[in-house]
DNA sequence: TAGGCCATCTGGTCCT
DNA sequence: AGGACCAGATGGCCTA
């Protein structure tokens, strides 16, 4: 579904990059038999859609300027619009290194189910909403003790429920396929429980400071499993608290 | 082939 | 004036 490293390189590599984006891009390419570019003094070509926009917008602009008495801006010179492509294509890049930095932060499990190709800007943004939410129940079901219900709702719980997208709304769960098995977890967090009970038992020594896992810190272990997550410090420093 | 996702270009707007 | 940000448009690539 992604495109593969090769297409993107092939993108950034592409006669759009950098020096001669404006003279050899496929959009110049295309443009090249517009002339004039809406009557924008030649500084620099638009594309088909952009230039009927602009006539359309020029004809109606002797009104609009009549009434809003508002000079209209100057289309940016070539040099400008060159850098000022430049700068766009670094932010974007800022932006998708910020996306790869918050998919290296979704641990391993939320994205099981889902090929790494499929990681796609909106699916990371979900998956990291959810697990957000997902941390944030954990915080604040800690009071109280019987949080089982809090690790089905991080595994059931995608974060699609509360998005009020009509587009998903009937339609396929985008998350669906990487859900995990909520019984299967359920019953991990009620084993771990349970041998926190027998190590306890087995080893009156330790039954001072090794207090029965509760379902919440249960819940943070299998939270921090798979990743170098700091609630697995934080489960450490409590036991040896 | 249609649809999804993406990179890029572009113009508009706001801010410093 | 120039940069940052945004949204629309466009075309390429990939998959079902």
């Amino acid at each position: 579904m992604a495109k593969s490293e090769q297409d993107v390189r092939g993108k950034e590599g592409s006669p759009v990059d950098t020096n001669n984006n404006t003279s050899n891009s496929n959009t110049s390419t295309r443009s090249d038999n517009i002339k004039d570019a809406g009557g924008c003094g030649g500084k620099y070509q638009l594309r088909p859609r952009a230039l009927q926009a602009r006539r359309r917008s020029d004809s109606e602009w002797d009104f609009q300027d009549s009434m809003r008495h508002k000079p209209r801006p100057l289309p940016l010179s070539r040099y400008r619009r060159k850098t000022a492509n430049a700068r766009e294509r670094y932010r974007m890049r800022q932006i998708n290194r910020a996306f790869e930095s918050l998919r290296g932060v979704l641990p391993a499990w939320v994205c099981s189910r889902r090929a790494a190709a499929d990681m796609t800007k909106i699916t990371t943004l979900r998956l990291a909403s959810a697990y957000i939410r997902s941390l944030q129940d954990v915080l604040d079901g800690a009071e109280s003790q019987d949080n089982s219900w809090v690790l089905s709702s991080i595994l059931a719980d995608a974060g699609v429920t509360e998005d009020p997208s009509p587009q998903l709304s009937g339609q396929e769960d985008p998350l669906q396929d990487q859900r995990l098995c909520p019984d299967q977890d359920t019953e991990l967090v009620t084993l771990l429980c349970n041998m926190s009970d027998a190590v306890v038992l087995q080893d009156n020594l330790e039954s001072s400071y090794l207090t029965p896992m509760s379902e919440t810190e249960a819940v943070a272990l299998l939270l921090g499993s798979e990743s170098s997550s700091p609630w697995q410090d934080h489960h450490h420093t409590q036991v040896k608290s």
